[in-house]
DNA sequence: CATGAATGAGGCTTCATTCAT
DNA sequence: TATGAATGAAGCCTCATTCAT
């Protein structure tokens, strides 16, 4: 029986994993439910023994994308380090998950997401909602900068979203190529916080 | 004759203005070609008689907006200021548009919008392209700003994509509603000006 | 305009005779849209412009067969005859009806309709209150023949139930070929009216 | 051994006894094998230990009912008592069999059955020739009370298939809630009986 | 030019049936 | 025997596109 569970939960696994693939490759409404299952090796009507249809297993993919990011987030804001370091590792995880999970970020990150809005006009105010939550983290953060001197004073909720902007437009644009010159993690994480935290005038 | 000719392109005006508001409304592939020719008060089929089909149309769309931008910064970059004023124009520039042109922004400013390409794959390549015209511009007026030694030495490109994709994710935010102070456009544009030029860092 | 109108009027009716034909073949779900469509020389589409889904032209159909032998029944409630009379043309009317509309007979008369309800339990309400309509101007009709001492005292709704089961199965057994002894029209309005007014007893 | 078979009887009899629960519920077409299979707390591929398949199911329910109420039917028929008494004891079987089998007589009575063929076309012929058996035993009884002066001369089919129309119309009528006035058992049968040895007329 | 009725390809989803455990 | 996960055929419906008027 709990063989049978776990089972159930791996194969729910393998139909995310590959739908995030799918999804990320043609975005929503080009993927159809059938590219999916044989893409995963399954039938169509497997599909919908885990999830009750299409939007569904789009909105479960993201969901898990969201709390994986969102806990990696929390164990940063939590850290006893100064918020200055906090904010590196802020852009090393963005980094980091980029790398990891460009599929997603593609998807669930763009933008601060709301522009999925466009793609699914039911799931705006949940993906709303958990960009908002982030960018509350975030921004506690910048607040708590503040309040130690080491940040200027500034709309906490702004600075927190144009950092989450600039870090994810800069990401997105490697991976579609938009800039050629080569790049590396490293560069990229220097690059923005230079950036982010004395911006580009000399 | 010469009459009939400024008719048509007026029609043709009217189309793909009606088309970029319901498209901003709803997203590419949940506004049917009907909903555009109700809305403009037209048959369906009179559509076909001025776009080739609902991609050409959505393209044709796209593409205007793209050239008027291009031009407004072709002029920004063109005018005999300082590099840092022509950052601050550019700013200004992004958030005239954004308030003016809201719906086009959604569409193809969209995280320097390479994100469309989720949405239709086959513009990818003509919309990167696009794009990379824009921050290419905007990368020569930062290289200026270094030559002039009013910028930091660093990658111009990546200073351009950042750019952009600050100012965006700010402005989209805000018509999101994902950040609830209330701004008005001064603010947004002297908030975006200093984090671009000096970032958060005390 | 006015023509195209009438077009496309003439167009429903030509789906809803088709659909009545097909429905009342097959049953609703052994009928397939794309049955009906064929059927009628049409496109499945087209079926769409004409009936919001299958539900939708399903039930207009009854409706239209309702209407149709609703206004008869009242007809005749208001001819100025005395009660059995009447009842011998409702009697006439069911077995003109039967012999015109068979297929919408097996749909919306069976068994009183009721049974319906079994293919489509969203119908139910509707099509038991229409019954209860028809069931009531029958009733009406036996009362008027009580009040003038024609008929025995009864419970009306009943009477006019069972007169209408009556009929309807005898009619049935007919088209459905149970009873094999060849009839006429004639010879069934005089079984039934005996049967119906004086029983089977001697 | 023989316990084993016992038990698998047994089974048999609770998915028979549930499926006729549920099909009278929702119909044919709208129950589904696995809302058998979870009523009768079993799982999906149980029941096809013990049916071919859902159509088998199904036609084996109508089956056992059919049986069921013939053994009754031909008790009656032979029992010593004049034909006049043996209609009541038809009428009273009906009323009784409703009552205990609402469900199944929904499904397989309807209207002496004829329109399951709107159900399932397939059973049309098996169906058609149970109620031709049916009907053969009530006019048997019809003849004999015609033989011995007791009933009117007329066609003895149409008689018989009249009484059954006529019986179960009043009593489906009742479980539909068509009729509102409170009646009971012992009343419909009086009702019955009169009307169909006397008619309505005075 | 303009219309909008007609088309039909293609997507989502259900569910009877099978089969490995 | 019993299970229930997996299958895939088939149905409903939408909507981009065409074309006769």
């Amino acid at each position: 029986m709990r063989q049978t569970e776990e089972k159930k939960e791996k194969r729910r696994k393998v139909i995310i994993k590959t739908a995030r693939k799918v999804f990320a490759k043609h975005g929503y409404f080009l993927t159809t439910v059938d590219m999916i299952a044989k893409t995963a090796g399954l039938a169509k009507g497997t599909i919908y023994l885990y999830f009750k249809n299409k939007e569904d297993l789009f909105f479960s993919l993201l969901e898990e994308g969201y709390v994986e990011f969102h806990k990696y987030l929390i164990e940063i804001k939590e850290q006893p380090i100064d918020p200055l370091k906090k904010i590196l590792e802020i852009i090393k995880l963005e980094v980091d998950f980029h790398q990891k999970h460009t599929d997603i970020c593609r998807l669930f990150f763009n933008n601060q997401g709301p522009d999925i809005e466009n793609i699914l006009p039911k799931f705006r105010e949940k993906i709303l909602k958990k960009h908002e939550l982030q960018a509350n983290i975030i921004a506690e953060i910048i607040r708590e900068g503040i309040e130690k001197g080491l940040l200027k004073k500034a709309d906490t909720h702004k600075t927190a979203i144009t950092i989450m902007g600039t870090t994810h437009s800069l990401l997105m644009s490697n991976v579609l190529g938009i800039c050629k010159s080569h790049r590396n993690k490293k560069d990229d994480i220097s690059f923005l916080y230079n950036f982010i935290l004395t911006g580009c005038q000399k």
